[in-house]
DNA sequence: ATAGTTGAACCCTGCTGGAT
DNA sequence: ATCCAGCAGGGTTCAACTAT
């Protein structure tokens, strides 16, 4: 119950409650033979949730049988109490019935193996968020350091903009959102940043590879003085 | 700043038991 | 038999507090 709260429909204060509810039951285990039924009075179960509030203690009572997690028996008064049976045991009993535990103990458990699949899915889209993120930090900061010509800073802005952009507690669905706007970015800074450097290479291989002038009978200067097609950048095969 | 939660105060209901 | 105070439980309201 614990994993599957929310699912459940109940807050942890309500779980404490149920706690004490459970504290009345005279037996380990909830089952028929032992009856259903706890019936303890506001006063000793505000003193088993540490002093709660009777006020707090009837709305989460409310909750949980809202819940479907207890059933009220009430009586005609709506006090809690059990009628001795004639053999000095107890009789019809009011006050909360607590079978919808046993009954519903499979749900309860598939529930909560349900919330923690959930919570593992959380948190790696949340590792995979910050790989993502790490990657993209880092490749702009090499950019720039490395002066790599492009709108690095414009991109700088736009991924602080997309990290601001995330809730403290995002829930699945904004990190998957998220998370694909980020891959997208990061593979746009990738190919930015193959474009760039393979165009820079290009280019300096053009001047390595230009044309190989061999003069026997070299001019003092032309060794100074680039070629006319190296200056014009025509490639040698030109 | 805002929404949700908590707890005190007050009121209502139904039963019980003592006084008349 | 009737009345009434007391008790126990539930509901509502509102100010204070807390988490986001």
């Amino acid at each position: 119950l614990c994993e599957a709260k929310e699912l459940v429909g109940v807050s942890d204060r309500a779980l404490a409650v149920l706690n004490a509810l459970l504290t009345f039951y005279p037996k380990n285990e909830i089952a028929e033979a032992n009856g259903f039924v706890v019936f303890p009075s506001n006063e000793q179960l505000s003193l088993r949730t540490h002093g709660m509030a009777g006020t707090t203690l009837r709305r989460n009572l409310a909750m949980l049988v809202e819940a479907g997690l207890i059933i009220r028996r009430d009586s005609p008064n709506g006090k809690r109490f059990a009628r001795r049976n004639g053999e000095g045991g107890l009789g019809e009993a009011f006050g909360f019935s607590l079978a919808p535990l046993v009954v519903r103990a499979r749900e309860i458990e598939a529930q909560a193996a349900e919330v923690l699949a959930g919570k593992l899915e959380w948190k790696r889209l949340r590792e995979r968020l910050t790989l993502c993120r790490r990657d993209i930090a880092k490749l702009i900061e090499i950019a720039l350091e490395e002066e790599i010509a492009g709108e690095w800073i414009e991109m700088q802005k736009h991924f602080n903009l997309l990290s601001a952009s995330l809730p403290r507690r995002p829930s699945t669905a904004e990190m998957e959102n998220l998370l694909a706007d980020l891959e997208a970015f990061r593979e746009l800074i990738v190919k930015t940043l193959e474009l760039k450097t393979k165009t820079e290479k290009t280019d300096a291989n053009d001047i390595q590879n230009g044309r190989h002038i061999h003069n026997s009978n070299p001019h003092p200067l032309s060794e100074l003085e680039p070629s006319f097609e190296t200056k014009q950048g025509v490639k040698p095969e030109d």
